[in-house]
DNA sequence: CGTATACTTGAATTGAGTCAATAAGTGTGG
DNA sequence: CCACACTTATTGACTCAATTCAAGTATACG
């Protein structure tokens, strides 16, 4: 297995500054993606008191699955691998997720999943109790927070849907189609999709192999649905055949 | 099949009552198992205002994936098939749920996935929209509701590690043993697990054929590692060996 | 008691996995 | 900028776990 270390939190990252006006809050690239979207500048203000900025290294971990839950991040920068292990080393990368979303809500003591660094990481990130006890001030937050718990609740079945029912070819074609719509919602290009995470992050999210993954992407080029300027970029040629192929794999 | 039969609450069906004593809801046999648990007598009330208590027949509909979300479900006896369907009728179920359990906190228009009884059910209703105004009053519910969003998160990863990354004797293991550790929870007893849902369900659960599931079945039972006394009937003979077979299948 | 449905078992097939050999990137230091 | 080592991705040949197709056998139920 690979050597995961972590990254020292310290000199990299900025620390949490006083309340009032230069709230970096304000400045920052999620502040009306993020929970923390429906907070007024107040608000905000009460949720800056508790953040520490950080940044975290290429495949390095946030946090493992037995950590200790202590803390919860709102991502601001990268792209973060979320995966489970079995005891012998199989692993099950059970999401990516981006600026604007959130770590670690687990209601229990130890976190539900690893989270790694796909790209360079710049996190928010919250001491998991005070944070708890803000929610009963602002009852928004909480309330966002389920929110959020929610939509991850309907992407965990869609995503049992396709692990459990779908073929390669299905899998491949809906990973790169709902990873397409998430790149146009950023402001993206379908000319040059950017694919962070490495051949074996997409087996690994997909239940296959990455011999798989690799014949079925260079399948979907022979047809003519998309090209593969490098492995890590994609330009889709015919996003319409890749959305029906989602769904049926006849070809 | 098994028959499933109720010890009756009440009469067929108890409508809402005025709030002060005699609350339904003091009587509940999920009183102390569901969200309600952290409520007051006098909250209980204002629960117990909004709900409606119905029956739902074996193999009916609760709702289906692309009704509209107007109502929440607590389950107060029998077990729920949760399920997604691809266009061509390919089927995922992507779990049970049981007395106590909650069904339809979608943050959306449309329900997540079709829930249908696989035995008698009954259920208390809420009308969606004034459960989540009540949450502006009792926010120990609305804490309790993000915790069992977050236990059921948990669970979708669990599951899609097996979906992903688990045999076949892996994935009916784990389903048999999980649901073991459910029973007896529920005051079951290890001599005698009742599996409600049929050959069909648990291959949809686990991502295989009911063929494939029934072959498992034969060599669990010529491994010693349990009984079947009849189809819908598990005697485990080998619990600890269950388990190992959880993860990892030498033999 | 007969008939439909659910479950089991067997034989043949196949989609994806495994093992193995290139090929293409990526980075490092001279 | 290139040569080297190293990692990551692709491709090919073969295997195998689970599926498909096809009987049979239980079981439930009107």
């Amino acid at each position: 297995m690979t050597n995961h270390r972590f990254q020292s939190f310290g000199n990299q990252l900025a620390q949490s500054r006083p309340h009032g006006v230069g709230n970096p809050c304000e400045a920052c690239p999620v502040r009306d993606m993020s929970v923390c979207a429906t907070l007024s500048g107040e608000e905000l203000d009460r949720l800056n008191s508790l953040v520490t900025r950080m940044r975290v290294d290429r495949e390095k971990a946030v946090f493992y699955e037995w950590d200790a839950a202590e803390h919860v991040y709102n991502v601001t920068g990268g792209t973060v691998r979320l995966s489970k292990m079995l005891a012998d080393g199989r692993r099950q990368v059970t999401g990516f997720v981006g600026p604007g979303d959130f770590l670690g809500i687990a209601y229990s003591d130890t976190y539900a999943y690893t989270a790694e660094a796909v790209t360079p990481l710049s996190l928010c990130r919250f001491p998991r109790r005070r944070l708890e006890a803000l929610f009963d001030e602002l009852p928004g937050l909480e309330k966002r927070v389920l929110g959020v718990a929610s939509n991850e609740l309907r992407a965990a079945q869609d995503q049992m849907l396709l692990l459990g029912r779908k073929t390669a070819v299905e899998k491949l074609s809906t990973f790169l189609w709902k990873w397409t719509q998430h790149t146009l919602s950023q402001g993206g290009s379908l000319e040059s999709i950017d694919l962070p995470m490495n051949r074996t992050d997409i087996a690994d999210y997909l239940g296959l192999t990455t011999e798989t993954v690799s014949r079925t992407f260079t399948r979907l080029v022979k047809d003519d649905v998309l090209e593969l300027p490098s492995t890590h970029h994609v330009v889709l040629r015919d996003a319409e055949r890749l959305q029906e192929l989602t769904e049926s794999q006849q070809g």
